[in-house]
DNA sequence: TCCCATATTGAACAACCATTCAAAAATTCA
DNA sequence: TGAATTTTTGAATGGTTGTTCAATATGGGA
């Protein structure tokens, strides 16, 4: 036996950002080995193909967003000041990260939907778990009774999750950052209310 | 000299319908020759090049959508009731357009933004001239005493707008009519508060 | 009616695409 | 140490890409 010999965190985060900023279509396999320093045949070796390394750096994506959310939420004791903190981090990814270079998740889901059924299905799925854990922040609230009971964890979850997406979308027309600000309080507001 | 023998718009308009389906760089030009009907040196002839067929269809889509919100807030007295019906187009869109085959803006931005400067600002633009037809709808509400004038009428088109553009990325995670009316439903709210 | 300018045609182009493969290198276990 | 197994290497593959081009067709102005 013989075991891979490169750093497979790097390769895929490598492997993330790249698709991040181009799209999977635009990201060529000649992109790819550039990016994550493997030759082609690794590549083919290590993910089968091209839809393979996109798989697992959703996989991977998802991973590093789950710890820092974890983080995130454990410096928190209120819902409040925990969603208010999650906003601020989102708002900052939009204003400083590199042009295009946002969610992995919605941006390729936004590229692939109707294009490729088996991606689409696993970005769903993941985009379905992080507003599940939005619910269970929100719940937490409820628990608290800083929140009312009505409407529940879930709806509210809902409307903030696509207010999430929504924000994304509209730093991408206008990167202002107090618009940007004054949405995601707004949003905020909402939400808690 | 001689004209060209094509429909220009109904040209454009199926070069549109192929973009959102499958976006701009997994579009083919023999899947636009197709389409159009046109030979590829048509193409080139009349719009340069594969980019300027997508800014033409971009422009033929924002014209056939102005043309459409024009009928319909003619349609309604109140803002709230014109803009309900707004919402109501756009969730009806999501759920029963083809599959990925949602606003041919938001799609081809997020695709492409960092990507292409010249395509990114058309598209900002034009997503902003939206924003822009919405606070004005907003501003008669205020001029009627439906909606309190602050906060203004642009700060909560920018809302209205992040909103409908979170309900079409939610939209590709879940299809489901009872979330999406309630979110649409809740965004009004919110708007109109 | 003739001519000029432009549109149409569709084959041909080089460049690039994702992928394969056979040879060489490296690791593990006996 | 040696054999078995897997990874790495990097050139080569066939197919597709956006675009060009010379030949042909067509329409408007004189």
């Amino acid at each position: 036996m013989r075991s891979a010999e490169f750093d497979k965190e790097y390769v895929l985060r490598q492997a993330m950002t790249t698709f991040m900023q181009y799209g999977y279509n635009k990201t060529s396999m000649q992109m790819l080995t550039k990016a994550t320093g493997l030759h082609p045949g690794s590549i083919y070796c290590a993910f089968k193909n091209k839809k393979g390394l996109l798989l697992g750096a959703i996989q991977q994506y998802q991973h590093d967003r789950n710890r820092q959310f974890e983080t995130l939420f454990s410096q928190h004791s209120n819902t409040r000041d925990a969603l208010h903190a999650l906003l601020e981090v989102i708002v900052e990814e939009c204003l400083n990260g590199e042009s295009g270079q946002v969610c992995l998740l919605t941006k390729t889901l936004t590229e692939l939907v109707g294009q490729d059924h088996e991606v689409s299905t696993v970005l769903a799925k993941n985009l379905n778990s992080f507003e599940n854990s939005l619910a269970s922040i929100i719940n937490t609230g409820i628990q608290n009774k800083e929140v009312t009971a009505h409407p529940d964890a879930q709806e509210r979850a809902q409307f903030l999750a696509m207010g999430i997406y929504g924000i994304r979308t509209y730093a991408a027309t206008r990167r202002d950052k107090v618009i940007l600000e004054q949405l995601s309080e707004q949003l905020l507001r909402t939400v808690l209310t």
